[in-house]
DNA sequence: CCTCTTTGTATCAAAATTGTTTCAAAAAAT
DNA sequence: ATTTTTTGAAACAATTTTGATACAAAGAGG
């Protein structure tokens, strides 16, 4: 499970991150300012820093400072939607920035990228029984191996790397058939609902793997 | 909770835009000068400022030019009718205007659309123990999952974002329906009734969802 | 009360969307 | 080159959603 270290002084949006990203299958940690959050850093190992600019006693560039040695990636979180700071927020090492109050689902997102370029994703997925090796293209239901096609693996991958969120068909299709994106019809075929039907049946999950209807569909625990 | 800065040095209009803004479910803030407010917006980040153009001090012009690169939007609030005035106000940036005195209901309005070019719409709207998450299409009483349709959905939203104001059928449907809009008759089809009654038997909102006779319904606390 | 207008409800068929089967082309493996 | 596997198109079935119709109930105004 990936680790990440949540460092923002307001409580609630703290509490709305932690919530979520908890949600999304990582391990959360939170603290409230600079020095307290440097501590734990000396003893911990953290696969990503979500940083608040502004915060009491050591702020966000100082603590900055004190990362950017250990090489774990950083998404600066900053209230103050001027250009100056994210000019600053960039070159000082950060991955990304974030700026309050921003949507759930694009920090998600921005977590997302930020772990696949540090090559800090899991190899390991899981949800619920099944397991799913993204290394050796192994997928699990309890002990028993299930033999996916690559389209279909895929799109399983897709799915636990989202899982509890509501991923749109035009999104499905992006992520799974990119190369269909330009050609013109996509709602005159039926093939994300094809693959959706044998993911259900190879790894039963007619209950999991639920159909929003109009919209697309969602993996919910 | 969206917030909203209100520059308005008439006391009385700044505290009828406040009541209803925040009754419509947006944080408010007050100020009555454009140097407070100038040192308010040092410290606090606001999603929407409605800004006056007759000021003590500094003049909305004025502010409008410190306002420019953080990236929030305006809306003038101006007692000139003047042909200038509009012109100076929209080339200044501000990405609305509304000459005094307005109805409340056409700044809400305004507020919405501004809102919504600046992709600041929530994605999770709540109403009593009414729970909306517009991103992942999951609404929630209390913690039980109610599954709607698209059409039921889409009405409970536009429901949620206009809390406390009372919607026109023709403004419903112009909303929820507008490929009806220039069809014959709306008024010989029951279509709009029934899906605030499915709304209403689904949520239980027998009580908050109040029909207006001869006008129309609104969500009320 | 009675009438007219407006809103609420039940029923049900049409429309839209999703699920399933079959099968041939494309890709991969042998 | 041949066999096997994978993929997705086409056709069709099932399901869900939607709104028309018809009628009942409620409100307004005399």
């Amino acid at each position: 499970m990936l680790k990440i270290l949540i460092v923002e002084d307001e409580k609630p949006i703290s509490d709305l991150i932690v919530m979520n990203l908890t949600r999304a299958g990582y391990n959360c940690t939170a603290l409230y300012d600079g020095e307290s959050a440097a501590d734990m850093l000396e003893t911990n190992n953290f696969d990503l820093i979500l940083l608040d600019i502004m915060l009491p006693k050591i702020n966000g560039y100082e603590l900055m400072e004190y990362i950017r040695p250990m090489n774990i990636p950083v998404i600066f979180i900053t209230a103050k939607a001027s250009l100056d700071d994210r000019i600053k927020g960039l070159t000082s090492g950060a991955e990304d920035y974030l700026v309050k109050p921003f949507e759930i689902v694009e920090l998600l997102a921005r977590i997302n990228i930020v772990l696949r370029r540090y090559n800090k994703t899991e190899s390991v997925l899981t949800f619920k029984d099944i397991t799913v090796d993204t290394d050796n293209h192994i997928v699990k239901k309890g002990d028993t191996a299930i033999s996916l096609t690559p389209k279909e693996f895929e799109l399983l991958v897709v799915f636990i790397r989202n899982k509890n969120i509501t991923l749109f068909r035009d999104r499905l299709y992006e992520l799974v058939w990119p190369e269909l994106i330009y050609s013109d019809e996509l709602s005159e075929t039926r093939t994300l609902d094809l693959h959706i039907q044998r993911l259900r049946k190879k790894l039963a999950l007619k209950n999991d793997l639920k159909t929003i209807y109009n919209a697309g569909y969602r993996l919910a625990e």
